[in-house]
DNA sequence: TTGAAAGCGCTAACAA
DNA sequence: TTGTTAGCGCTTTCAA
């Protein structure tokens, strides 16, 4: 193994002090054009590359960005870290995206290694639950939460969607349709989400004259399994005629559930998913769908990243974007 | 700001040297049990992480890994990330993700970056092209290819994927079912992949006897665009019976196209998709495709990732994974 | 069982 | 214009 190339290395090859190079480096006034040339040619020539170990243990920032998602397989998840990725790449951040797998205890063993890192801004979807002890797993870490809010006790921004408006409009539009037995199928209430889609729904529902039975309300701590399930059984007992979904991964299953059935979605059952992922207008004509709008969420992700970067003082502010009810075939 | 906290600032708490509480963090035999327990009960209490830039700069190894991929919108590159990101966690090893939209400078530039915080491994789809000037830009990386391959004038280990026989198998299928214009649309040459996809099909028609045309075999730089708009063109001319597609972004936009276009692809052409997003299978009665398998791909990185932990010599390996051909009404 | 010194790569502050 | 020193957080080596 070579050994690694150093600004000492450069300075011992050409018989100068470290200091010179360094200053040759980072373009200080105070070196002789002739002495930077070389030392700039040198560089070049044996691939030197600032140490960020170094420049960080001196107290620079990281420029590293933490990213905590439940996973990367659904859609709308993949699609905010690639747009974050972009918009970051530009101000020259790195991402550091870790899985929780809704796990709570994943996110912690992930916060840790961020603060190791020294990562100082940490994006991340909350996942459902509690720390057992919550001593300073946030510590130093500059929080965005995503889409989700939970408590922090800890300064910690927001970037949400306010989706009542949205699922309000999808339940008024099933009921207009003619739909009286409506299931949601949600996460549950551990999350800002999960409650206040579900009194969307409620709202909904009632605007529209309606009183969903307690059997027709299914909420669980939210997967692609749970949403599977659920459909499926709503499915087979056959009383219900219409489904809303309340979440991505919920959406995915119970989608899956219905066309493994072979349910028809412009027929035998009205759906209306969550998010959009792009292949939802090509399955069985179109799929009606809460619409979140991922590339304005990473673009203003992205802003309050960016933002604070000038004002250190506490990362506290609140952005709510809107969802948007899209009509396809399937409602 | 609270300053950081460090061994020595627990050390100063308890009014011992720094040294012992290094040792008492470390596990060392030579603490007396109720200094450790003093020591470890102050960390837990102000929340002490241990300084990755201090360790780094000490020479240990940084378990980070670098990815470096087209995007992740494609379900493929994100099925891959989150496969790849769970075998990681379990080895404590932190992803870098970093996106380089098939872009040779952007791949550069990406590389430095993980050059500079040490990331030792780095698994990589390499964007096609060449590096204008190839000082070092890989220098002190332990680089895996991924799908594809590029000279690299430096070990560099691969993952590949043997998709002739599949490629070879669709064809055969195809002129099966009577079809004798049958287009491809694939990678140019800059890659293997593009090379030995496109060899490939050809070696499929000359098996079944057909001669293909040149304005049926389109071979560019890959992308969606490339995809969607090589489809729209075959559709539109009419001159073909059948598509075949080389490539996961070509692959995608070669099907929206034919969706936007209002093709029956269980009736009017015949389509055979790359990779198998989710929800091939969903769509128009069933995508037939060739199907890439991801989570052995995954692994199988993975499992090398690891290993060379070990020996730390040559990084130089080749595997080869299989592709399938999966039949669906598309064809 | 504890502590002091040195060094990893870099730059601010001072000295020449 | 160039060089020397010190210190960021940590562990290895040597000394007490």
């Amino acid at each position: 193994m070579t050994k690694r190339v150093t600004i000492k290395s450069i300075a011992h090859d050409l018989g100068i002090s470290h200091m010179t190079v360094s200053r040759a480096l980072s373009n200080s006034s105070k070196v002789r054009e002739q002495t930077r040339r070389k030392v700039l040619q040198r560089a070049q020539e044996i691939g030197y590359v600032k140490s960020f170990a170094a420049a960080t243990m001196r107290g620079e920032q990281t420029a590293l960005i933490g990213l905590l998602l439940p996973n990367l397989v659904n859609e709308f998840y993949a699609r905010f870290a690639d747009s974050l990725a972009q918009h970051l790449e530009v101000e020259g951040q790195q991402l550091i995206i870790h899985l929780s797998g809704d796990d709570i205890d994943k996110e912690r063993q992930a916060l840790l290694k961020l603060r190791e890192i020294q990562a100082n801004r940490v994006v991340m979807v909350p996942a459902p639950g509690v720390y057992e002890n919550q001593k300073g797993y946030l510590q130093d870490l500059q929080i965005i939460q995503l889409i989700r809010q939970r408590e922090m006790n800890v300064a910690a921004g927001a970037v949400l969607v306010d989706d009542s408006g949205a699922i309000v409009q999808a339940v008024a539009h099933l009921a207009d349709q003619g739909h009286r037995r409506i299931a949601y199928i949600g996460g549950d209430s551990l999350l800002s989400s999960g409650r206040s889609r579900l009194a969307a729904f409620l709202s909904g529902m009632r605007l529209a004259g309606l009183e969903p039975g307690a059997d027709q309300m299914i909420t669980e701590r939210p997967s692609f399994a749970m949403g599977y399930h659920s459909a499926r059984g709503l499915v087979d007992q056959g009383r219900v005629t219409a489904i809303v979904c309340g979440g991505f991964e919920i959406s995915n299953g119970a989608l899956h559930a219905c066309l493994a059935r072979g349910i028809s979605l412009s027929g035998d059952i009205s759906f209306i998913g969550f998010g959009d992922p792009s292949w939802y207008r090509w399955i069985g004509g179109g799929i009606s769908t809460i619409k979140i709008p991922v590339t304005s969420l990473a673009a203003k992700t992205a802003e309050m990243l960016v933002k604070k970067d000038s004002a250190e003082k506490n990362y506290d502010f609140r952005h709510q974007l809107t969802a948007e009810f899209i009509r396809r075939r399937s409602s």
